[in-house]
RNA sequence: GCACCGGUGGCGAAGUGGCUAACGCGCAGGUCUGCAAAACCUGUAUACGCGGGUUCGACCCCCGCCCGGUGCUCCA
C-alpha cells in the first residue's frame, strides 16, 4: 500500500516511496536541547512516528535521521549563566527528551546526530559554498550565505522575495552583510563563548548548516523525505535547500512534510499565556502517557489541533474502551469455529484503517473502523456468536492497529512513576497530583487483603462493611470491579 | 497590511456534487448487580458560519462577508 502524503514542495499529495527501491531515507528536525520538551514539540515527533510506523507496517524499510541541536544562542546564553559548559548544560535535557519520547512510545530514529559532533562536516560544506561563490566572509570573521546566488530561493515556502528591498530591516549587528536577507552559516567567536578552531576561522555554526551537513552525511546529497514543524518551513528549511543545492545541484529532499502547530485552549501555547505544558507537567497532573499520545495523534497532522484537558479525558476513555475490549477477547472462552460475518468485519476494519492512513495519514478516519469492529464484536459476544477463529482474527486487527497507534498495550505505569521520581529529584513534589500519591500509597498486597475482607463481608451479607471498604479504596484511586469470575481492581 | 488554514450535532473530529453526513466522548434508557461501579447493548440531538452564484441537484465548486487560528528570518 502506497502512502499518499502531502508534499509542501509540490503543493499536492504525492506518493512516498524509496527512490532507491530499498529504504526510505528521511530526515526529521529534532529538538534544540535547552529545555524540557513541550506538547507542541511532541505533536510533531508523534506525527513523524505515525509516518514511520505506517511505512514499516506496510513493508517499507526506513532510514530515519534526527538531529539534536546542542549548540545555539539560547544554549550558550543559559550555559554561560549557569557557569557550565554547553555539553554539561544540554546533556540532561537530551536525556530527558529521549525519556519523553519513550514515554510517548515514539520510536527512536535509526540515527541521532548531534550538531557538536559534526562541526568538520559543516566547515567542509561552507568551504564548498565559498568555492561556488555562494558564501562570503565578513570583517568580523562570520560567514554568510549569499541569497543572490540561489535564484530558486523561496520555492518551498512559495515566497516571492523579489519585491523585498534590501536594507528595509537591517539589524544593527548585521551591518556587514551584503544583503539583509543573507543568513549566517558560521558565527565568529565572541569572547567567552564556546567556539571551534577551524579552517574557516574560530567560531560556531549557524543554525541551518547543521541539518544540511548531517542529512547529507547520513542520507546522501539527495534523499526522500524531510519533515518538521510548520514553523521550520521558512526560513530553516528554505535555507537548508539553498545551502545544499548550491553545492550539489541536486534536489536536496524530494518530499517535505510539515506538521501544523497546535493550540492549547484555543490559543497559541506560550509561557506568558499560562497554557504551556511539558510532557512532565501532564504526567504529574495524573494524565496517562497513552492518553497524551492519543490526544496528540487523533487529529490529522495537517490540521490545527486544539489541545485541552477535556480532550485528554476523552482520549483516556476511548483507550479504556479498546483495552477493555481487548481483555474481553483474550480472557473469554469461545467455541471453535468462525462466524463469516465477523471474519468479514475484521477484514473490512483492517482494510479501512490502512486505507485511511495511506491517505495523508488520516488518523481521525483510521480510528473509526476499529471502533466499528469493537461494537460489532461486543454485540456478537453478548449473543454468543463470536467464535475462537473470530477472536483470533479480531485480535490480529487490534495488534495491527496498535503497530501504528500503540495505545492499547498498557505501559502507562512506568512513565508516570518516572515522572514522579523526577519531580522529587527536581524539587517539584508539590506538582504531583494528590490522586497519584494516593494511588501509590497502598501496596498490591494491602489492596488484595482489603478486597478479600470485602468479599467475605459480602458473603456474610454484611453489605455496609463491604461498601465501606469499597469507598475507602475509591478515595485512594483504587477501582473495584465485581464480576462473576471474582473481583478485579485497578489503579485509576 | 500580505499570505495561508479552518468554521460540521453538547464537545472533539472525519467525509461526500445526489443514497440513512463516519467515529470518539458526553448524555439517557436497558442488561448485569445486594446496591453500585465497571462492562456491554440500544438510543440520543432532525449538525454542515452568513449572503450570493454555478448546477437538474452543494455542506462539498466559485465570489463576497463575518468569526477563529497561523505565518511574514526566536519557535515543533
Amino acid at each position: 500500500m502506497t502512502l499518499r502524503l502531502f508534499n509542501t514542495l509540490s503543493g499536492q499529495l504525492d506518493d512516498l516511496v524509496p527512490s532507491d527501491g530499498k529504504a526510505l531515507r528521511m530526515y526529521a528536525c529534532g529538538p534544540t536541547v535547552y529545555d524540557f520538551g513541550h506538547i507542541g514539540n511532541f505533536r510533531t515527533f508523534l506525527a513523524v512516528d505515525i509516518l514511520r510506523r505506517f511505512l514499516l507496517l506496510t513493508g517499507t524499510k526506513v532510514r530515519h535521521v534526527m538531529n539534536i541541536t546542542d549548540v545555539d544562542d539560547k544554549i550558550i546564553r543559559n550555559a554561560t549563566a549557569a557557569g557550565i559548559s554547553i555539553g554539561a548544560y544540554t546533556a540532561p535535557f537530551e536525556l530527558a527528551f529521549l525519556e519523553d519520547l519513550e514515554a510517548l512510545k515514539v520510536q527512536r530514529p535509526e540515527q541521532l546526530a548531534r550538531a557538536t559532533e559534526h562541526i568538520p562536516k559543516m566547515v567542509e560544506l561552507i568551504q564548498k559554498l565559498a568555492a561556488a561563490g555562494a558564501a562570503y566572509q565578513t570583517e568580523d570573521g562570520s560567514w554568510y550565505f549569499r541569497l543572490a546566488a540561489f535564484p530558486e530561493y523561496g520555492k518551498l515556502s512559495k515566497k516571492d522575495l523579489s519585491g523585498m528591498e534590501d536594507g528595509a530591516r537591517v539589524d544593527v549587528d548585521e551591518y556587514e552583510k551584503d544583503s539583509a536577507r543573507d543568513f549566517a552559516l558560521w558565527k565568529a567567536a565572541k569572547p567567552g563563548e564556546t567556539s571551534w578552531d577551524t579552517a574557516i576561522g574560530r567560531g560556531r555554526p549557524g543554525w541551518h548548516i547543521e541539518c544540511s551537513a548531517m542529512a547529507m552525511e547520513y542520507l546522501g546529497e539527495s534523499f526522500d523525505l524531510h519533515a518538521g514543524g510548520e514553523d521550520l518551513m521558512f526560513p530553516h528549511h528554505e535555507n537548508e535547500i539553498a545551502q545544499s543545492e548550491s553545492v550539489t545541484h541536486k534536489t536536496f529532499a524530494r518530499h517535505w512534510m510539515h506538521v501544523r502547530f497546535l493550540l492549547v485552549d484555543g490559543r497559541k501555547m506560550s509561557k506568558s499565556e499560562g497554557n504551556f505544558y511539558t510532557l512532565r507537567d501532564l504526567l504529574l497532573k495524573g494524565y496517562k502517557a497513552s492518553a497524551i499520545r492519543m490526544a496528540l495523534i487523533s487529529v490529522p497532522y495537517r490540521h490545527q489541533l486544539n489541545f485541552t484537558f477535556d480532550g485528554l479525558i476523552e482520549a483516556t476513555n476511548a483507550i479504556e474502551r479498546l483495552r477493555t475490549f481487548s481483555q474481553r477477547l483474550k480472557t473469554g472462552n469461545y467455541a471453535p469455529g468462525e462466524n463469516p460475518a465477523l471474519q468479514e468485519a475484521a477484514k473490512k476494519a483492517q482494510a479501512d484503517y490502512l486505507a485511511a492512513l495511506s491517505n495523508d495519514l488520516n488518523t481521525a478516519e483510521a480510528r473509526a473502523p476499529i471502533f466499528d469492529l469493537v461494537r460489532a464484536a461486543n454485540t456478537a459476544i453478548d449473543q454468543g456468536q463470536l467464535l475462537a477463529g473470530d477472536r483470533d482474527a479480531i485480535l490480529s486487527v487490534l495488534a495491527s492497529f496498535d503497530k501504528v497507534f500503540d495505545v492499547i498495550q498498557d505501559s502507562d505505569a512506568e512513565p508516570t512513576r518516572k515522572a514522579i521520581e523526577w519531580a522529587v529529584q527536581a524539587g517539584r513534589e508539590a506538582d504531583v497530583a494528590p490522586e497519584l500519591v494516593g494511588r501509590e500509597s497502598l501496596t498490591d498486597e494491602a489492596i488484595d487483603a482489603l478486597v478479600a475482607e470485602r468479599t467475605l463481608a459480602k458473603r456474610q451479607r454484611n453489605f455496609s462493611r463491604a461498601d465501606q471498604i469499597r469507598n475507602e479504596l475509591a478515595e485512594k484511586g483504587i477501582i473495584l470491579e465485581d464480576s462473576k469470575d471474582g473481583v478485579r481492581w485497578k489503579r485509576k
